[in-house]
DNA sequence: AAAAACAACGAAAGCGCTTACATTTTTTAA
DNA sequence: TTAAAAAATGTAAGCGCTTTCGTTGTTTTT
């Protein structure tokens, strides 16, 4: 009868050997010969053997794991984002834990602590609560998308408030001079504040305050949908910044339903910029992140931490956003 | 100077007990007086110790780790399908590896071999790769989301057969009658064959047969686009199905490009109706999977497999789909 | 030819837990 | 009141690895 998996120590029996040399062999480490290490590799193969990555870790230390803490995997910003992250990690032979705060406090603090336990070598932060105390708590190497942390965790951005300004600048050039904004949660966790402030920045310059209509997290897409229209009606804006592309889409659908054309009655530029937003839908303008910077410069920056503590590192790593223009602008 | 992290015995020593005892608190298992156990609470908040679970994994047997494996992670339909798996997962107090096949037939085995090493407890596997032989290798609980694997592993799916015909009915009842699929690789492993099948089933019985163009699943978006285009000039279809939305938005795109009107000149449906898709594009006619059955039933089987290994479970789980009628068809 | 260095391997400790099996103390039953 | 049952805690063996020391040959050096 077979087991339902070996060991380390049934390839040593098999193979003849002791089981320190399998050890030796599989981690090429320390001297065996040429003959005893195909012998060894044939047994594995054919006992189909695989090694216990628990056991392994138990005694060296390293599990190979990293937590990614987003939002959510909806977004396309951030389905992208993790797929571009996992490929990294996969490349360099890490494994990724998922951990979705849903927007929700509890959710994200109870993950922290899980990912804590499970030993996760590393975490890659890019949920936007308000708990930074639990983070600063943490030992353990940590990087983070926009969230600013302190000194001690490296954060990695794009140019949110020049990202703010562009658009501004996008929609008064294109002629608009009532704006509104559609705007994530303002507070300092969250870059959509930076891109509204940039936003707002350009639009003082040209004697423009624009409205700002902020999207509580945790609506559903009925009232999203509810606000857009209400606010539209309310401000008549000829000019209309979401501060994320899906927003921005239902901006682009509230205003087909009211017979508004876009851009000629009203501008609307979007942000984030995500490849299928990108593929189908390039009428909408938006300002696009470098996802794939983005994730490279988080797991390089991560791995380093992990690998090399020593090595100091940039505390602040903050990329230059571009301008997709589609037919929502002028 | 404080430790890394604390273990087991420092939490005992703290409480003065043994680390049975404290062991025995955590898990809440045998007898332990009240008295004991609010001590050993109040010093492991105290330390703020965290069990450390690959120890607790190797002992235990049980890792309460699932690996998710999915094609990729931006398709919409993939990424509400994760999310939804992880947030059931979570509800249970297992964690989620993912695992992106990237279509890639030699990163699902290698993945495969990496999640068996690491003792997860179980596999959800939503790839369409044709490897089923290492997942018959494979001796932990497996479930499958719509590739059959034979009779160990239950499928989960929705009814593709008949998510085709509906498909073809729309179109053929909105007046088409030079039909074109756009379907996704066609082997038995991969669900959109039955889509495929579905709707050309249908057509049958309306005496036409519908042209079937492939999209090559490593195909860029610009050559997709091309395949599009390339195939509107020749078959001059009225009616056209994706056997995917992320497809279907593609066409849609195309045929705005070309100028041809939707439904008028051409109807369109696509397939698959996550949310994002329904509420950014309500005008795209298409096939709505449940995709929270779907994780709901993944999770829930594979748990029971995990849990309640004895227990018989049914081998296959079809889901009905439903139709979002947009303005895509007549 | 003896000393030093290297190569190939093994024994055993230990990573931080769980758990079967004591052992001691308290409670309950008769 | 005393034996039996229950409650509270402890001891120690492992889980499957890595790794530090050895030990024993085999080369190299001079």
């Amino acid at each position: 009868m077979d087991k339902l998996s070996y060991t380390l120590k049934d390839v040593a029996e098999r193979a003849g050997v002791s089981l320190t040399t399998v050890s030796r062999v599989i981690n090429k480490r320390g001297y065996f010969s040429e003959k005893t290490k195909s012998r060894i590799y044939a047994t594995m193969q054919q006992m189909n053997y695989h090694p216990n990555s628990v056991a392994r870790s138990l005694s060296g230390k390293k599990t190979k794991l990293i937590g990614v803490i987003l939002t959510n995997t909806h977004n396309p910003f951030n389905a992208e984002l993790l797929e571009k992250i996992e490929l990294e990690l996969f490349n360099r032979e890490y494994k990724v834990i998922i951990a979705n705060s849903s927007d929700n406090p509890q959710k994200e603090r109870a993950y922290i602590s899980l990912l804590q336990s499970n030993q996760v070598d590393g975490l890659i932060t890019a949920s936007h609560n308000t708990i930074i105390d639990d983070y600063h708590e943490l030992t353990l190497p940590v990087v983070s998308l926009d969230r600013y942390f302190g000194p001690r965790i490296p954060t990695i951005s794009s140019d949110n408030f020049s990202g703010g300004q562009t658009a501004a600048q996008i929609l008064i050039d294109g002629g608009a001079r009532r704006l509104l904004v559609f705007s994530g949660e303002i507070n300092d966790t969250n870059p959509t504040m930076d891109r509204t402030n940039g936003f707002i920045d350009i639009s003082k310059k040209h004697n423009m305050i624009p409205i700002v209509q902020v999207m509580p997290s945790d609506a559903t897409v009925n009232f999203r949908k509810m606000l857009i229209r209400q606010e539209i009606l309310k401000q008549k804006p000829d000019g209309i910044m979401a501060t994320d592309d899906t927003t921005a889409l239902l901006v682009l659908e509230e205003l087909r339903i009211m017979h508004l054309q876009v851009p000629h009655d009203v501008q609307v530029i979007g942000y984030d910029g995500s490849d299928f937003v990108l593929q189908s839908f390039p009428e909408l303008s938006t300002i696009v992140q470098p996802i794939s910077d983005l994730a490279k410069t988080l797991v390089d920056t991560l791995i380093k931490k992990i690998e090399q503590p020593d090595i100091l590192q940039e505390r602040q790593y903050t990329f230059p956003i571009t301008l997709h223009r589609g037919a929502s602008t002028n």
